[in-house]
DNA sequence: GCCGAATATTTGGTATCCCAAGTGTTAGGG
DNA sequence: CCCTAACACTTGGGATACCAAATATTCGGC
């Protein structure tokens, strides 16, 4: 059965992937700016997010701001109060296992997937963000490493050549940049990637499920860490 | 300055009936309607979706009708296209198997978690579920049948305790209800939620993997066939 | 110090207006 | 007769203003 894979991207208002030409509502421009306020931590969790403050803030009216926060609270980095101000979610013990435990699965998905329909271009790709994410993991450069290693699962979702992954895949990975933190283990990470990255290209299965197995582990356990450090400085 | 028409002589026209009991957005009763008319096939694949003429229909105004289209793009069931109208989503048979991967790897985590964290009152719960879905199904209600066999599976992402699968799990069901159509197999699945009841009950981990693979695999060939229909008759 | 009423806030909703960009139609040139 | 360019219309995105209802907060009484 020849799936006729078209690439036609399914619209959805995450930001980043939706390559849309060049329209940018007003409205999206809002979300990503209250993501990262809300991932960097300049927003703390619990914090109030009061639409006509926000809107003055960015100077819009209130129905983008509105629109951003549904769409964060969709996203899970908000939680909305009927009738009140929404907050920003605060992460749970059990909350944080939920997502690995769904984590979990997805990416291993992803990456058997990727492993398995990984195309030349695709790997060229993959190449590129990992050699991007190892520089600046070299040089010390926390932000940049941490960004294109998101990148690199970004393009590793889209080797796994399934759209709605990717969307799934996207919305937990916002979750987790956040839930990370600034973590400093940057080679540790950019080691595992690179294995990870020739599982993927010898298409490996069976490697690759391991390394992502004992990738998650990582990741798991640095989550728990900087939990441990916020609760501690608190 | 405008001269400035006050509105606000006339009190309710539309509806009349205000039941304020229990707090229920405007844009949620917008979002179920929508969505019901969409699975049911009311409203068509591909057919435009026009805020102002849905707000009339609905006799609300345009901003819950934004808030419900907008929801329904998150849960894939809307396609948005930028400056222009938003159309019902057509599935394509790449988007059929990408859903299929997913659900397969969700499903499998959620009927396995469930079988492991399973509790007497959960288990009761599902049992209910069970009990009316066969009810159902053997007075030849199909769409209480459908309805009730959605509720059991709702019921298991509860039974696995993990508030992120579940509601990733709501979001993959609504668009799964639809593609499924109005089958008429309700034995068959009465059948399989019924065994794989059993499993859950008696926490036998590697038989509810046998079996959610197996009812995956039924519930892809059902698809299938929908499909086939759909197109035929077209 | 604790409880309850008055007050202040804030959201969800409605009603208009406006604008830019895409759509559909029509008229004109080849 | 077909292709194209101009035009009017449609539509979503945004802004502003206002209202009702529910929730927070504050302040006063006990």
């Amino acid at each position: 059965m020849p799936a006729e894979r078209r690439t036609d991207d399914l619209g959805c208002e995450n930001g980043g992937m939706a390559t849309a030409e060049e329209f940018t509502p007003e409205s999206e421009r809002v979300m990503n700016t209250l993501r990262d306020e809300i991932i960097d931590g300049t927003r703390a969790p619990g914090s109030k997010l009061v639409e006509r403050e926000i809107a003055a803030e960015l100077g819009v009216s209130r129905l983008p701001v509105r629109d951003a926060l549904r769409s964060l609270v969709s996203e899970g980095l908000v939680t909305p109060r009927p009738r009140t101000w929404a907050v920003v979610r605060e992460f749970s013990q059990s909350d944080v296992s939920d997502l690995n435990e769904v984590r979990s699965a997805l990416e291993t998905l992803a990456f058997r997937l990727a492993a398995e329909r990984r195309t030349r271009a695709g790997l060229a790709k993959l190449r590129a963000d990992l050699d991007e994410q190892q520089a600046a993991s070299e040089r010390g450069d926390g932000g940049a490493a941490r960004r294109k290693a998101a990148d690199f699962h970004q393009t590793v979702t889209e080797l796994a050549d399934n759209a709605l992954l990717s969307e799934l895949d996207g919305i937990l990975q916002s979750r987790l940049r956040w839930l990370l933190g600034q973590h400093d283990d940057l080679d540790v990470f950019a080691h595992e990637h690179e294995e990870l990255y020739l599982a993927i290209e010898a298409r490996d299965v069976q490697r690759v499920d391991e390394l992502a197995a004992q990738h998650l582990a990582t990741s798991r356990a640095k989550i728990a860490a900087h939990r441990r450090n916020a609760a501690g400085a608190e």
